[in-house]
RNA sequence: GUGCCUGUAGUUCAGUUGGUUAGAGCGUCAGAUUGUGGUUCUGAAUGUCGUGGGUUCGAGUCCCACCAGGCACC
């Protein structure tokens, strides 16, 4: 995986650039779709690549570990093959799974266990078989194994948790320079910085990760429960931080205005549930702000989904119709709203890296997150 | 025609021996959701307790009549 800098916005951190690895280019900014169990939730690979225009999506280690499990990707020849998806690949570790998902999760020196949301089993991730894994999953970039500490997390608890990470990301890449990939083509390993809210843990979290020379970076533990403000604070400390020359990953993040701000701030990649997730609750993003279709002032509004989309989605179907399709529970809802959310998110991230390249990325950004922040 | 049963929120139903401003689920109306279990949370609105009379300090609850629906019998 390799990656060069293309264009620097002059009045912020903003960049451009583009990433390339065995399974096709990436431009940067990005924002990579979820596809946690190897699946886009209700959207078909055709529409993600040529309707969302979709360049890499994510897979889930802690769920495809649970499900269909490594002797399945093993046999299918990777992630890739299994899904018939031919472009990048991002696969995380799992650790904010266990952090999140599992009802009985023990931390310890070696790895996390926990029990299986789907049948209460119990299994370990260490920082070694988490990259062996990974590596039978088959993803292009893969994450180091971390633990996500809470937004609100004490200064003792974040150091603790902080210490742990980094001693499981030594080991991740002691396994992972000691094994080879699978089926022909390079993975890059990124490692996580963490540190929670605090200056000086996310400064030595930031130099303990370079020191690992990888090929990216990535920043976790941000948009867990702590002010917005805090996470930007962040990012600003950081930006001097990891070296220009590779890209950095915020991992989870997040809504429009946050991506904007992120990309500000001198970030290159984003992943969230929020536009599919979201989306199958009901929300629409837009450039004039968010809809919450299941409100009832949208029962009788037969203008387009989004007269500004680039979705064929969006000047296909109304407004009242898509609101009647959610209300009724029809999967079709959760379909159109997907498909929308996602296209509207990578023409977020496309008319940014235009703005980047135009210098006038900074004015741009103020002038349209107030927008979109507003509830229609 | 006779007998029995049932009428409480939009809906399905709870409502103690009669005791303050009559509750719940679903639905409706809103809000939340940030490295995804097709979710999950949070809040709000809504009642001539079938109708009318009676007993009682006090009735959704007891009594009478009527109305509506259901069941059984003739």
């Amino acid at each position: 995986m390799t990656f060069e800098l293309l264009a620097k916005d002059p009045a912020s951190n903003a960049r451009s650039g583009r990433i390339t690895t065995a399974h096709g280019a990436i431009q940067t900014p990005i924002f990579m779709p979820v596809g946690t169990v190897g699946s886009v939730k209700g959207v078909y690979h055709k529409d993600l690549k040529d309707d969302v225009r979709a360049q890499i999506i994510l897979g889930n280690t802690y769920h495809l570990y649970l499900r269909p499990g490594l002797e399945i990707l093993r046999k299918a020849g990777g992630l890739h093959c299994f899904t018939s998806w031919d472009r990048p690949m991002l696969t995380d570790s799992g650790g904010f799974q266990v952090f999140s998902l599992s009802p009985i999760r023990k931390i310890g020196p070696d790895g996390c266990t926990f029990s299986s949301h789907i049948d209460g089993s119990r299994h370990t991730f260490t920082p070694e078989n988490n990259m062996d894994t990974q590596r039978t999953i088959g993803a292009d970039i893969i994450m180091a194994l971390d633990e996500c500490c809470p937004g609100d997390a004490e200064y003792a608890y974040a150091e603790k948790s902080l210490n742990l990470t980094q001693r499981w990301l030594e080991r991740c890449v002691a396994r992972f320079d000691s094994t080879e990939p699978l089926y022909g083509y390079p993975q890059a390993l990124f490692p996580i910085v963490q540190g929670c809210v605090y200056p000086d843990l996310r400064k030595r979290a930031a130099e303990h990760a370079v020191a690992m020379d990888r090929e990216g970076y990535a920043i976790g533990g941000l948009a867990v429960g702590e002010p917005t403000e805090k996470m930007y604070e962040m990012l600003e400390l950081l930006h001097p931080l990891l070296p220009a020359g590779k890209p950095r990953y915020l991992m989870g993040v997040g809504t429009p205005a946050n991506i904007l701000e992120g990309i500000a701030r001198g970030v290159d990649m984003f992943d969230c549930v929020m536009p599919t997730r979201n989306g199958r609750n009901g929300m629409i993003f837009t450039w004039e702000g968010t809809i919450n279709l299941r409100n009832a002032k949208w029962a009788d509004d037969f203008s387009p989904l989004d007269p500004q989309g680039t979705s064929f989605v969006d000047h296909t179907y109304t407004r009242a119709y898509v609101r009647h399709l959610t209300v009724a529970g029809e999967m079709l809802a959760a379909e159109i709203a997907s498909e929308h959310n996602l296209a509207f998110y990578l023409d977020l991230v496309t008319k940014a890296r235009e703005h980047i390249f135009a210098g006038d990325f900074a004015a741009w950004k103020d002038a349209v997150v107030k927008k979109l922040e507003t509830r229609l």
